[in-house]
DNA sequence: TGCATTGCATAGATTATCTATGTATATTTG
DNA sequence: CAAATATACATAGATAATCTATGCAATGCA
C-alpha cells in the first residue's frame, strides 16, 4: 500500500480489514473500485496498488471471507467481491479489534 | 511482537517508534527493560519477544538513531540504548507521523 | 537444590506488502 | 482522428519486519 503523507510501515496490516469494511458497507465491489474508494475516504492519503490489492483479495477468498462473481461490462470481465456469511462475522470481529488497536495507540502515544 | 488480545498483524510497524518513544522519555534503557515497560504501559496487551526486540534495536543502531553503552552489573553486561541527536529528531517526526496515522484510522473506522 | 527471572543474542521461517511488469478496453482531449 | 489517460485485470520476484525457536549464563528466591 503506497501512502503519500506517511511512512508506509504503519499502515501495513490494515489493508485486509479496510477491504472487509468497504465490502460490508457496499455489498459488492470490484478491485479498481476499492482502490478508488480507499483513496477517496482517506482524502488521498491511501493509494493501494494492484500488487498489494489483488494478493490481499486472493487471500481473503482463500480464507473464504469473500466470494466472487463475474460480470461482463462491454467486452471486459469485471470481478465483484462480496462478503460470505463467515466473512461478515470476521469483519465485525476485525472492526472491533481495530477499535481496540486505536485505543491502544492512543494510550501509548497520548 | 506478541499481543494477547488482538491479532498481531496490526501492531506491526509500530515497534520501532514505540522503542524510540520510550528512549525519549527515559533517556537510557536496556532491552529487557523495554519489554517490561511496553507490557506495563499497554496494561499487558503488548508482549515484545527478544526475537522482535533485538533485531529492531540493531536496526535502529544501524540507522544511527540510537547508540549503546555497556555497563557491568555484577558479572553481567547490560547494554543500554539511548537516542542520538539524529534519533531525537527522527523520534519527533515519527511521533507526529503516528498521530496522523491514528487520525487516519479514526477517520476510516469512525 | 531447583525453579523462575533476568538478560543477552541469533538462525531460519513466515508473510504481507512493494516494485515492476504485462495485457487489454474505454474514454477523453488536443 | 490520434494520442494520452483512465479503467481493469493479473503475476513474478524482492524486500523486510516480525515470529518461532533456540541457546547461554547470572541472579534471586523458596
Amino acid at each position: 500500500m503506497y501512502i503519500c503523507s506517511m511512512q508506509s510501515e504503519l499502515i501495513k496490516g490494515t489493508l485486509s480489514v479496510l477491504i472487509l469494511k468497504l465490502l460490508k458497507e457496499h455489498k459488492k465491489m470490484y478491485g479498481y473500485q476499492i482502490t478508488q474508494m480507499l483513496k477517496e475516504q482517506s482524502n488521498g492519503e491511501l493509494m493501494v496498488r494492484e500488487g498489494s490489492l489483488y494478493p490481499a483479495l486472493f487471500k481473503l477468498k482463500d480464507d473464504e471471507l469473500v466470494e466472487t462473481e463475474e460480470e461482463m461490462i462491454g467486452k471486459r470481465v469485471r470481478r465483484y467481491y462480496r462478503l460470505t456469511p463467515k466473512g461478515e462475522i470476521e469483519t465485525q470481529r476485525r472492526i472491533t479489534e481495530i477499535h481496540s488497536f486505536i485505543s491502544l495507540l492512543q494510550t501509548l502515544f497520548k
